[in-house]
DNA sequence: AAATATTTTTAGATTCGTCTAAAAATTAAT
DNA sequence: ATTAATTTTTAGACGAATCTAAAAATATTT
């Protein structure tokens, strides 16, 4: 499997989670960055391997095949992500990158080491569940912050949007995995929050609370 | 700087440590296991990048920026070779290939932290010196074995060649790095040698002694 | 020093993943 | 239900890294 094979796995997975039907020739030209003739080239080679199921015109989806694939990409991908943040000390904003590289090393052996050396970890540093060896993934209820009720207390369990300056601006609150956080108010006509964050009070935009996940 | 050139920049990198003058294109064509063609293409890409001196049918060598360059690449190789070891438990003979696809992952921090968590390894898993982040590497004194006199007790530090079937013939004789040798005989005819190696006695072949460093 | 063998380079083709431009199919709008 | 807009696919080309086959340069042998 090249290092483009799984790329496009990865973005059919990823698309698959959130589009029920099938996955559309420019979603995933979108996620690569690149042109929608390049993707129809390359869902054909992916068809012709059995990794998805594609008709002409009428989007794609992964095959069982592909989709154990797409998992055991995106398991290296977040234990990798671990590792980088536990062991090297690297920030939650720094590891994407890297991560995208890593991830593309064949090897079995290593993964599986890997996930022993780090304590089978159950989430990556963005709060998203990590395949076991078998593909499996757990799921947990969680909320977008912006769901959340006047009044109630939750706690920050992921980030949906896991760019450089999303994350960032998370940095710049001292808003992190576990924190806790009251909503105090909500405006109702642009979804802005007022919340309490470590004793603190912050306006955060409704962009914010849609791509915060807690519990 | 892609995969395959860094591959090229490496395999000049070891064979200008063994001929002194220009490196051959067939030799590097035989390292890489590609054509004599296909070589003199790259070099030409190469020297256009000025990593090396290239004139036709002259044989080639690294620039000081292209020597750098393959350091910091050897540096890359030994230092996931000695994570494989210590922290996931490999074999000193399952890491070459893993670590030749992780040492072209780019990221200066990464390599940097990763040497700092590994406590600043001076040698590989098959005693190799690991260049610094500045491309410096310590010279140790060490000596092949088929060089060693009658009665002398030496200690191993290291293997020239670092093929699994040799390593795995050293794990089968329990031979691995600090293991005390005692040289009881020496063949003339072939260059043959009977050794004390774990209070057992070894007949090991000339070649086997030419492929292990001692001191 | 000429003939032979070896090494290296050139010329032209191939595969992979990508691109642009244009055609075809699908979807949305009037 | 046509027309218009959007999406997707096809056709043909390109750069990177490789190959084969043949030509050119260098090295070796007699």
């Amino acid at each position: 499997m090249t290092t483009s094979e799984e790329n496009y796995l990865k973005v059919i997975y990823h698309l698959s989670n959130l589009t029920p039907k099938g996955v559309n020739t420019n979603a995933i030209a979108a996620m690569l960055d690149t042109k929608a003739s390049s993707v129809t080239d390359m869902l054909k080679k992916l068809s012709e391997k059995d990794w998805i199921h594609y008709q002409k015109y009428q989007g794609v989806s992964l095959t069982d095949k592909g989709k154990f694939n797409a998992k055991i990409i995106v398991r290296k991908h977040r234990l990798w992500e671990v590792f980088l943040v536990e062991k090297l000390g690297f920030a939650w904003d720094e590891v994407h990158e890297v991560a995208e590289e890593l991830e593309h090393i064949q090897s079995e052996k290593l993964i599986n080491q890997l996930d022993q050396f780090l304590n089978f970890p159950s989430f990556d540093p963005h709060g998203d569940p990590i395949p076991n060896a078998k593909g499996e993934i757990i799921k947990i209820e969680k909320q977008l912050f912006s769901e959340i009720e006047v009044g109630k207390t939750i706690t920050c369990v992921g980030v949906k949007d896991t760019s450089v300056d999303f994350l960032q601006y998370l940095n710049k609150q001292n808003i992190s995995l576990g924190t806790k956080m009251k909503v105090l108010e909500k405006e109702l006509f642009d979804g802005t929050l007022k919340i309490e964050v470590n004793s603190n009070i912050l306006v955060i935009s409704d962009k914010i609370a849609n791509n915060l996940y807690v519990k």
